[in-house]
DNA sequence: GGACACATGTAATCGGTTACATGATTAC
DNA sequence: GTAATCATGTAACCGATTACATGTGTCC
């Protein structure tokens, strides 16, 4: 998925300025799934208005800086649809945890214990986060996806917590093995 | 996660060579939060190797050609369980399919229906790869984490079950809308 | 003799991040 | 006067992918 198209589903969405587009992608509705950087944002949007998918105008705020303004423009949303319309790529996950999970018996307890915490943690933050979207917006697409999403980080959630402590009772069986080898 | 430690981790289960590692990496155990391109691997396994952190010998095969087997050294496992103990980054995840979810009702009910169906057909062979992971490695960290992704993709796969017919039913409504506003 | 799986490697390219540079405005 | 948030933008860099290049051995 490419920043382009993210921007386009972003401003499709409602007309926003390069800060605000940031934000939505590691704050709003689309943190869950997407995050961009300034470094990639600033260019995209010059691009997209030299291609006319996208115009730009200044807008003055009380108490703030100026900022520019970005709407899609019809070419951008034929544009966006046909992109919409090439079946998506399978999801790209990475995940250090299931790393070191897997690796638990060459770590310390303790190392997994944060870790596995962290994650909890995380995933508890995620959760509330999504039911606050849920809130704010009635749209129904974004309704379904964040029902999947709380379905889904739900019942990651629920095998975290129960799962916790198995987790935690292997930690260190490799260095004891090594040990018991010597 | 760099694709040094990812190689790291791959060695530290068992010695493969490059090519033994890219299958592991798209379609073993690791494959499930992991892949890596040989464009990466070699090179990676040179700098490793220079680093003494692996060690490589050729192996001839019948009714194959050699390759070139790589094994962690005390040195590599050492810097690899360094790596395991700083706090696990957070999951990164891109989904192409949420975008197009979210915005149903931009697009036609036949392109809905081939996203979501195609989402359902990856996620039932993604629970099949993992099952089969699952009967060949009695590892418990390696038992922990497919059991973790069986919790976890199993609901996965009962919401979209559960909710296609309600996503499929919301496209084209925007169009509609605009339509009506002609 | 050609298709196919196995096997290794490099060079060009790319998409994106990081760090940097700058500045408005408010609140303390 | 300085910290914090809002706001925009660029340049250097980096990690990784893609495409290319090459070769072995098997099966039909």
């Amino acid at each position: 998925m490419n920043t382009q198209t993210l921007i386009l589903a972003i401003l499709n969405f409602q007309d926003a300025s390069g800060y605000e587009i940031k934000k939505q992608s590691s704050e709003g509705v689309f943190s869950y799934f997407v995050d961009i950087s300034y470094g990639s944002i600033y260019p995209t949007l010059s691009k997209l208005e030299a291609d006319g998918l996208v115009f730009g105008r200044s807008e003055s705020q009380s108490g703030k800086p100026d900022k520019k303004v970005f709407s899609i423009t019809t070419k951008g949303r034929q544009e966006f649809i046909a992109t919409l319309a090439s079946p998506p790529a399978i999801d790209k996950f990475k995940s250090e945890f299931l790393l070191v999970a897997m690796s638990a018996d060459l770590t310390s307890p303790e190392v997994i214990t944060k870790a596995i915490d962290k994650r909890i943690i995380e995933m508890e933050e995620l959760i509330k986060v999504i039911t606050g979207l849920r809130v704010e917006c009635d749209h129904p697409a974004t309704q379904w996806i964040t029902s999947y999403g709380l379905h889904v980080k739900g019942a990651d959630l629920a095998f975290l917590r129960s799962n916790r402590d198995s987790l935690i009772a292997m930690a260190g069986k490799a260095i004891k093995l090594d040990e018991a080898a010597e």
